[in-house]
RNA sequence: GGCGGAGUAGCUCAGUUGGUUAGAGCGGGCGUUUCAUACGCGCUAGGUCGGGGGUUCGACUCCCUCCUCCGCCA
């Protein structure tokens, strides 16, 4: 049965570049829109970016350029980086875009029409960060932005208010009546319990900057951001065709970032509601992801631009990228991208348990057939069982991707593969093939064949360059799908005999450890940003100036200045969980600042007043906003359990260690 | 402060409505095969299931309490 099946990533915020975050989005979209090809569905993705905006205006104008200009530059790169991680979007939408502000405009007049929307005016403290007002008690200090520490502006402006309040009880009954609406379950309480404690009127329109969609009939006021961007998931479709693709004819999913859960899960649908919208039209699930670190590390401003998507999809190829964000990470949960879990992983699921599942099976089809198709002939129960724990892990995979539970479908998947690993080595081929036997030993490799053939088409949303070459090497046809069409895996029907198999290759080389040192060095964000100075007790290989028996002389030793500090005083790092900053007299005029990875085990005043090791001549290292650190001081042990290398009070702060 | 979530093997996590010896993957250790990208297969983790109390014939799974972490809200 052909369903139709219409996902949407957030638009992106031009004044930003695509970074890991926005491609992780993307990528899961785009795998779910492939899942859904594969199924025969009536598939839509959209993308695109968010171009209106104070923010906007003012950075057109630093640049000297007009908005337009401005976002035209800014919008392009977008278009481009997708395609380059072998997202095929269906759509790319600009906020500019003339037939979406119509849309908008059209929007709004039917919500006005329909009384939820009047003039007033609104006063109160401005993020032009946030783009939105901040109450008095959210601010720093100063008036400072949190988010941004930035001050922010007061601002007083006639205004259009959005009767959000009224939509309190029809929201509640929504999410009430459809648990599915918001995913996961704990977003959803989150909301629930957000719009439960009530709903102010929101206000929607501005009039101190022009960049944006004019309010209709009244176009000194331009329409609040989130107004016009939400908006984009139905003005994409415009009126005709496409509309098949929204509720309820079609399944309709937001994939989001649980930063904007609200505006999708609250307003989006309060607009639509407002505007006449019934409740089976409105989306049929807003999914937040969670938020992605990097080597265990925030994503900071600086890390976002270390950590560059493209150029690891460049280096890795795109579809190793997509494999490891799509497996590694718990779809909805928080996650990690860590770049040696992502090379062992590379190494452990692509080459070994599926890459060279494909080059051993073919290997013994060119030794055995002569390069053609094996004959399959009677079934033993080791066949008969593969064959069982196949279509479980087949039928496994689908659930997963229907519940969005991406990583499973993927451990499902590659559960197949590894248990045709334990298949050939029970079945044994090269034994049969010894002893004569070419019927069973034909047997063996075309049933290996057929589930390699059942992995290109379960791996290909995922990996579909490699599931294509996959199927190359098969021999088979690359994966095609078409509507009305389910190539989902459902009999187990090899091949017939003597038909042509393509020509083996390593589908995924695997990745030795020079070449993994040295991929680490290239792609991973520097040292210099990593949180954890207190060494772990001798680092295992890290780039050691030694010789080849691993040893240092003693001019490499004293080139390390060991001295003894007083530690005088110790403080939290905000924000950083892991680190304290120490004050250390280190027998110099004025104390050392030192940071250090100590939190998790010492609480900053049991420091105070320790004689500890210090590391005196190591580059500085610069931890962001002011925050340096001179120095280093020996421990060992994992972090929330570390001992420090201490010396006893009889020894004068400044000595030398040696 | 209010609400919600989480705390399970070195790491990342599964654990249905409470029930026989708490699971998987990775890493580590041991063994083994040889078709293969030095690849595969098998075995192996002696885990107080965050602490304490309670309900029960029996709790990781229910209740109470405490601790820690996270999220949303104020």
């Amino acid at each position: 049965m052909s369903r139709r099946f219409y996902v949407t990533t957030p638009i992106y915020y031009v004044n930003d570049v695509p970074h890991l975050g926005t491609a992780y989005t993307t990528v899961v979209c785009d795998a779910l829109r492939r899942y859904h090809l594969l199924r025969g569905d009536d598939t839509f993705m959209l993308t695109g970016t968010d171009e209106h905006g104070l923010k906007i205006e003012r950075q057109a104008k630093e640049r000297g350029q007009s908005p337009q200009e401005f976002v035209d530059a800014m919008s392009a790169p977008f278009r481009t980086a997708w395609p380059a991680l072998s997202v095929e979007a269906s759509q790319f939408i600009r906020t500019t875009d003339a037939a979406h502000k119509a849309f908008v405009q059209d929007l709004w007049t039917r919500i006005e029409k329909n009384g939820d929307l009047y003039e007033g005016t609104y006063e109160d403290w401005y993020c032009v960060g946030c783009e939105s007002f901040k109450t008095e008690k959210e601010l720093l200090p100063g008036n400072v932005c949190p988010l941004h520490q930035k001050p922010v502006e007061r601002l007083k402006e006639d205004t259009y208010f959005f009767r959000l309040e009224k939509w309190q009880k029809p929201l509640l009954d929504l999410y009430a009546r459809r648990p599915d609406f918001i995913a996961p379950a704990t977003r959803r309480n989150e909301v629930v319990s957000f719009v439960e404690g009530g709903l102010k009127d929101l206000s929607v329109s501005r009039t101190s900057f022009s960049w944006g969609v004019p309010v209709p009939g009244n176009p000194r006021h331009v329409m609040y951001v989130w107004f016009d961007a939400l908006t984009n998931y139905r003005s994409a479709l415009g009126n005709g065709e496409n509309t098949r693709f929204w509720p309820p004819q079609g399944k309709v999913v937001h994939v989001v970032g649980k930063d904007i859960l609200r505006f999708h899960a609250v307003y989006w649908p309060a607009f639509l509601l407002a505007a006449g919208y019934r409740e089976d039209e409105l989306p049929s699930q807003i999914f937040a992801h969670g938020f992605l670190t990097v080597d265990g590390q925030k994503m900071s401003k600086s890390l976002r631009n270390a950590v560059d998507p493209i150029r690891l999809a460049r280096e890795l190829g795109p579809d190793v990228l997509r494999y490891h964000l799509l497996r590694a990470i718990s779809f909805g949960q928080d996650g990690d991208f860590d770049h040696a879990a992502l090379i062992e992983r590379y190494n452990a699921d692509l080459g070994k348990n599926l890459g060279n599942l494909l080059n051993r099976t073919l290997g013994l089809c060119s030794k055995l057939t002569g390069g053609k198709t094996p004959q399959m002939g009677a079934r033993t129960p080791l066949e008969d069982d593969l064959v069982a724990r196949v279509s479980a892990e087949v039928a496994t995979a689908a659930e997963a991707w229907e519940s969005l539970e991406i990583h499973r479908a993927l451990e499902a998947t590659w559960a197949i593969s590894s248990a045709a690993n334990t298949y050939i080595d029970r079945a044994a081929p090269w034994a049969s093939a010894k002893a004569g036997d070419t019927a069973r030993t034909e047997t063996i490799l075309a049933s290996l064949l057929e589930v390699l053939r059942h992995l290109a088409v379960l791996a290909w949303p995922a990996i579909p360059g490699k599931a294509n070459e996959l199927c190359g090497q098969l021999g088979v046809p690359p994966i095609a799908p078409r509507q009305g069409s389910d190539l989902w895996p459902t009999a187990f029907a090899p091949r017939a005999g003597g038909e042509a198999l393509g020509t083996p290759t390593a589908l995924f080389p695997v990745i030795d450890p020079d070449r993994q040192k040295e991929l680490l060095e290239r792609l991973a964000p520097k040292p210099a940003e990593e949180p954890a100075p207190a060494a772990p007790a001798a680092p295992p290989k890290a780039a050691p100036p030694a010789d080849a028996s691993g040893s240092i002389t003693i001019d490499q030793l004293t080139a390390v200045e060991l001295k003894v500090g007083l530690v005088k005083t110790a403080e939290r790092v905000p924000k950083k969980d892991k680190l304290l900053k120490l004050s250390v007299d280190i027998g110099e005029p004025e104390p050392r600042t030192i940071v250090a990875g100590l939190a998790l085990t010492f609480q900053p005043e049991a420091l105070v007043g320790k004689r500890v090791v210090v590391v005196a001549n190591l580059a500085p290292r610069d931890f962001g906003k002011g925050l340096v650190s001179h120095g280093m001081l020996l421990a060992t042990g994992p972090s929330e359990a570390l001992h420090l290398a201490t010396i006893d009070d009889a020894v004068a702060p400044g000595s030398r260690l040696k």
